[in-house]
DNA sequence: CCACGTTTGAAACAAATGTTTATTACCGGA
DNA sequence: TCCGGTAATAAACATTTGTTTCAAACGTGG
């Protein structure tokens, strides 16, 4: 158990320090010591910070991917051939993300992670997300172009990402945000807050109409 | 000219370059070396690298701030103590943004930059941009305020964030969205185009019904 | 044309980084 | 008990980082 133990204390003090501070924000020294292992640890069970960053974030993909790909079978199941709706999808998602780090106790730092997958853009953790998780993904997005057969392609795909967008921007920013809000609203604020506020705007935003047609011969660089 | 030449040759230069890699990625001598000036140029123009990032900031955020105040004091003249709509204010934002970057030609970078402030939160930054800019963007919630004085106080607070987040997540992980756009839709997809479509999206998300209450009782970490 | 403050230039600096190397400690199975 | 490989340790490695130094070049006002 000597092995799991020094393992898994680098990986629960490097989740934070990076969800923190950021990956080249975060020194190798910074996380041993801190997690009082020694410095070549790193290197002898993850072989590389690369490898180190990535098993973070195999960590808590891994489960939310299976955990996600059940909570849809079951809906499928469920609805038999029929389209789901689009409630029901976006539900099922946020209880899956909402799940997973329940397990261990850092839904915050799991939202944040996410937040710095998709901002720092470090070539090679997108690179691996995409390959060792967008199939859910893939998944996720046909059903819901199933249960909005209204809009176009394109469209779809934009508000996706908007929402995308909506959620993990708030709630990978929450500590910041979280301070003025209850410095201005005295009222603490939790995550699974956040979620219930999410709700209908998410909704909202999926189901805004259509947008004014492009004007047609402007170009741009 | 000279001294302004290289001034601006640095910024130039590191602006694009955070914008691609963030500001900890990007080292000294990668600026210098590509903007063709000395490695002690930076240092002796702009005193640290900290000082260089907020110089890079503050050429957008200037005359954004200047553009955007005259813009509502327009407006204010306008509707003249009367309540100014939503979707005029959110308008006007939209036009401030888009306007600022045109002089020179780079809103890609602009957006970017914003999204960076927001998620790679180096402390100095943060600090830096809510202690100059904080003021405008004060002025701008209390005309939201008042445009929506069906919403509680801490539900406008957080849809302006939502929304918030949806438009710098977006307009900044632009490039890696576009890539995917245009190969599965086959359009080309300029900035401006995306505001369009943000517009809807945006309006119905502050407009969403109020979210169902909080089940009391209820604690967490 | 000269002198003086400003800007550039090449080199060096100390500190910090990720990684590697030997050496030692450990510990379960023959 | 002793042997095997696995893991932990301390030290060193080569790079890279931001910053400083000091001399040379520049350009402008007298």
């Amino acid at each position: 158990m000597a092995q799991n133990d020094t393992v898994t204390r680098i990986l629960d003090t490097a989740e934070v320090l990076f969800a923190e501070r950021g990956f080249a924000e975060t020194s190798l020294r910074t996380i041993t010591s801190k997690a009082k292992v020694n410095l070549a640890a790193v290197n002898y069970h993850f072989g590389s910070k690369k490898s180190l960053i990535q098993a973070v974030f195999a960590r808590y993909l891994d489960p939310f991917t299976e955990r996600f790909h059940g909570a849809l079978d079951e809906l499928e199941r469920r609805y038999r051939g029929e389209a789901i709706p689009l409630e029901e999808l976006l539900e099922t998602m946020a209880r899956s993300v909402l799940e997973v780090p329940a397990e261990r106790n850092s839904l915050k730092v799991f939202m944040r992670l996410l937040g710095l997958a998709y901002s720092q853009a470090q070539g090679h953790l997108r690179r691996y997300i995409q390959e060792e998780y967008g199939g859910v993904f893939t998944r996720f997005t046909e059903l819901i172009r199933q249960a909005t057969p209204e809009l176009p392609d394109a469209e779809r795909f934009w508000r996706l990402h908007f929402v995308l967008g909506t959620v993990i921007f708030t709630l990978s920013g929450l500590d910041a945000l979280r301070d003025i809000a209850e410095k201005d609203y005295n009222e603490h604020v939790t995550v699974r807050d956040l979620v219930r506020r999410l709700r209908p705007v998410v909704v909202a935003a999926m189901q805004a109409p259509l947008p004014a047609p492009a004007p047609a011969g402007v170009r741009e660089a």
